[in-house]
DNA sequence: CGCGATATTATGTATAGACATAATAATCTG
DNA sequence: CAGATTATTATGTCTATACATAATATCGCG
């Protein structure tokens, strides 16, 4: 019974795990409760708890009241990708940073744009587009829709030197966000930047960003052919 | 002083999230230590812990022992991406789901493959590829390499009703992986597949997972052209 | 002044006990 | 027997206290 005592919350949790994939927890299988659990540890209820919560956060685990705790049927690998900026993310490459003002007007945003913006009545917004290169060669290009309704002070902002990406994340914090990732074909001028043929496979990245109710900004990021986003999964 | 008093770790989160939008903590400032917030909002340090501790790990504060908490400097958009088994990922759009073998042989595997299934010694794997279909039409394309090595049952098993994806959650699940995002052209027979062009972007996913030390699987998935990754970031 | 030993401090975590909450099981009632 | 009510139960969380740990600040000494 007395196992040699597990005192901590990640021993546990390692201990769980290697049940779970030693098939004595097999998919399916409602494991004991947290009282039987911290008993047979050796340890307080709590650290079984945070043990087992960490593990249900990770999709390992389903957890519901009064019903008790079983190993998902089907464990969803659950990837969490960091977003960095981008000049951060092109320096942590090793590679030096550059960027170049591409456009810059104040325009009505067509219908992609607006739905994300200004939903209700359209509004002006501004319209920038810059690329960011690394070591000289385009690296991606940033085509940005800003709502100059929730952040007035991007119209008095020239962006030549720097990037709307980097000038955001220190303005205009927002609360939550949406992005989606996907491939699309390059288009003309895209594939003069990137030193491509029109119509290659580019991947790309939309992101829509709110501050509370209000949007401040959408914006797609198309990234140089053989750009790829890369992260672990822990299972 | 006494605040209307933040009684659960959710509304103290909420309440530092409030100040941090606020500008009240402006990035990289330092916060207050957990006992002189516990003593501000009336409630115990280990409540306090927990909230900050979470916002911590979205990446919006830096905990540091001793130097104590700040705000992030860079707010990197943390997302975390649910990549579910494709049957089940079909089904939830509301579609029909259907499966198609492909072609299935056990051969050395190329380069690629053979880097993350046996990096050492060259061991014959089983090579599956097979087709998800959705109300009919493609939906995705699983290339696997499967190691016998590691999981020899797979030898026995035909995919012909079953998909590797399906098989291989429920039978060898994995202790971690390695996954990554990235565009590609399509081949001309997965243009076919999709009844799309030769070269049309589409969107890949490649993933290979381990046993511990021993690797299990290495696939790729091609998605049929419009195929997006989309999921939220909450800051 | 430089450098290593020591003190300080904020976070990290464990514990026992208590109450809250949600979901199920059991029971009562018409 | 159906439907509403109550009891039970496992997880969710909070509290107060204690000790652990890592990183910094300080002190002492050559």
């Amino acid at each position: 019974m007395s196992q040699p005592q597990f005192k901590n919350w990640q021993a546990i949790q390692d201990e769980v795990l290697r049940r779970i994939h030693a098939r004595e927890w097999p998919p399916g299988h409602v494991i004991p409760g947290e009282v039987d659990l911290a008993a047979e540890f050796g340890c307080a209820r709590a650290t079984v708890n945070r043990a087992l919560r960490t593990l249900a956060e990770a999709g390992i685990l389903e957890r519901r009241r009064k019903a008790g705790t079983r190993v998902a049927l089907h464990p969803v690998s659950r990837a969490t990708v960091d977003i960095p900026i981008i000049r951060q993310e092109i320096e942590e490459r090793g590679s030096a940073y550059g960027y170049r003002l591409v456009s810059r007007e104040t325009a009505l945003p067509p219908a992609r744009a607006r739905i994300m913006l200004c939903p209700d009545t359209p509004a002006p917004c501004l319209h920038v587009r810059a690329l960011h290169l690394a070591d000289d060669s385009a690296y991606t290009l940033e085509d940005r829709w800003i709502s100059l309704t929730t952040v007035p002070e991007a119209a008095d902002q020239a962006f030549d030197r720097i990037s709307p990406n980097e000038w955001l994340v220190t303005t205009a914090p927002f609360t939550h966000g949406d992005i989606a990732f996907g491939a699309a074909a390059a288009t003309a001028e895209e594939a003069g930047l990137f030193e491509t043929e029109t119509g290659a496979p580019v991947f790309v990245i939309d992101r829509t960003t709110w501050d509370h109710a209000r949007a401040i900004t959408t914006v797609r990021l198309v990234y140089a052919p053989g750009y790829r986003i890369h992260t672990g999964i822990g299972g």
